[in-house]
DNA sequence: AGAATAGTGTCTCTTAGACATTATTAC
DNA sequence: GTAATAATGTCTAAGAGACACTATTCT
């Protein structure tokens, strides 16, 4: 009996890297992502939250459908992992080449709030950086990458921002993060300067200490405009 | 037994209008997108095409996924369409109401290597422009507009100049394609300088004729180059 | 000649990008 | 003070956008 499965990317950024929220697979050195099947009476996309509510906790989500990944590439990459599938118990081999089908999805969470947790099938469930990834089952890996070049891609239509950084926040780190999309370094000077521009963010009075240096304003994003420049794509690069 | 079908929003350009090949539903006055359900032993591009080249009679041509449509969606359509659905045969209203999850995809071809050809269910199988379009049955009007959307934020990764326009074509027919895509009007100047700056372009000393007016040069894709630029993104707004 | 439309040139204002300068903090 | 990093300022070259002018074709 084929089904459609749904694979969830969830991404967040701890102000340093950008990491994706992985499950090591029982017995094999395998890891892969959060999913699961999609019941014929659930819609897609409210299987696709009850799927990451269970690894994360969380209620509210940003959620958005990427790509679908048909029969022939997976199995073209089944090929090639045919290794780690014939590890596995029959249980769990089965459960994986059921997928006739499956719907890749990618969240955007503010790491703090998450709270991991495996499911039946692994043992653990942790968050790994995009650029640290272990080997993952199937076309796992292919779907993670397609995630990060749609994000890649979006990026001026999606609200990455305001999902994924902290309440407050310093400019340093927005400019990591979008360093670590784009994957190219920028220029202090002038992304301060565009950022700023946009006129989304609330600058707060107060700084924030720890190092031997200047300590950086915090800011917050006018959540409000930051919506409104959002939906017509918000000017960056 | 719900199934999973694909829809295929075929889009065309004639050197005026940006059209999608629509097929005329019998019995009711809806119009329809080319579709169909996935068989399970084929994979969903293979699928696609295979559906695609049943009704324009094109082997090879441009496919891409854009979204999918689950069922919660297709429901609060289908009560909007009751009527059109009633007014169905019960063999087209069991084969509609089938459709669990749908696979938005659209092509882009040269509207002149079309020859449209209608379905069982259909009467007539026409090119018509997206922005006259007919009603059309469930949440296929809903499926075109996104096609739409994605296309105009997709503009600088997809290859719609090469494979929307004929072979050989005038400078106003290319602008006058991005205008309809990008629904603004653009400075002609503007226009023709930065396109001519790509270096995509291949222009013929041969003019066309035709009105009581300086007639435009001729030009036509470096194909090799245009795909280089499409890759990292073709510079154009 | 005049109407219509294509092609090219020019001007200004904004922006991107590189880089320099100043400010703040802990040691 | 020095080291480290943040914030801000400055310069230049490139580009966007508005618009004017020239070219070609048919009636």
């Amino acid at each position: 009996m084929p089904g459609i499965s749904a694979d969830a990317v969830i991404l967040g950024y701890d102000g340093k890297d950008i990491k994706a929220l992985l499950l090591k697979a029982k017995e094999v050195d395998y890891w892969m992502l959060p999913g699961g099947f999609i019941e014929k009476e659930f819609d897609l996309n409210t299987a696709v939250h009850r799927i990451v509510k269970a690894r994360t906790g969380l209620e509210q989500l940003y959620l958005q459908q990427f790509q679908f990944f048909g029969k022939a590439d997976r199995n073209a990459h089944q090929k090639e992992h045919l290794k780690s599938l014939h590890q596995l118990s029959l249980k769990a081999r089965t459960w994986i080449s059921q997928r006739f089908i499956t719907a890749g999805y990618f969240a955007l969470v503010k790491i703090d709030d998450v709270l991991p947790k495996a499911d039946l099938f692994s043992d653990r469930c942790e968050w790994i950086p995009v650029d640290q990834l272990p080997p993952l089952i199937i076309d796992h890996h292919e779907i993670l990458q397609t995630a990060l070049l749609y994000l890649r891609r979006q990026l001026n239509y999606l609200p990455i921002g305001l999902n994924l950084m902290p309440e407050k926040f310093t400019m340093p780190q927005l400019q990591n993060l979008y360093e670590g999309i784009m994957k190219q370094k920028l220029d202090r000077g002038n992304f301060q300067r565009k950022i700023l521009k946009l006129d989304i963010l609330i600058r707060h009075e107060k700084l924030k200490s720890g190092g031997a240096h200047k300590a950086p304003y915090l800011y917050q994003f006018d959540v409000e405009k930051y919506n409104e420049k959002v939906k017509d794509g918000i000017g960056f690069v």
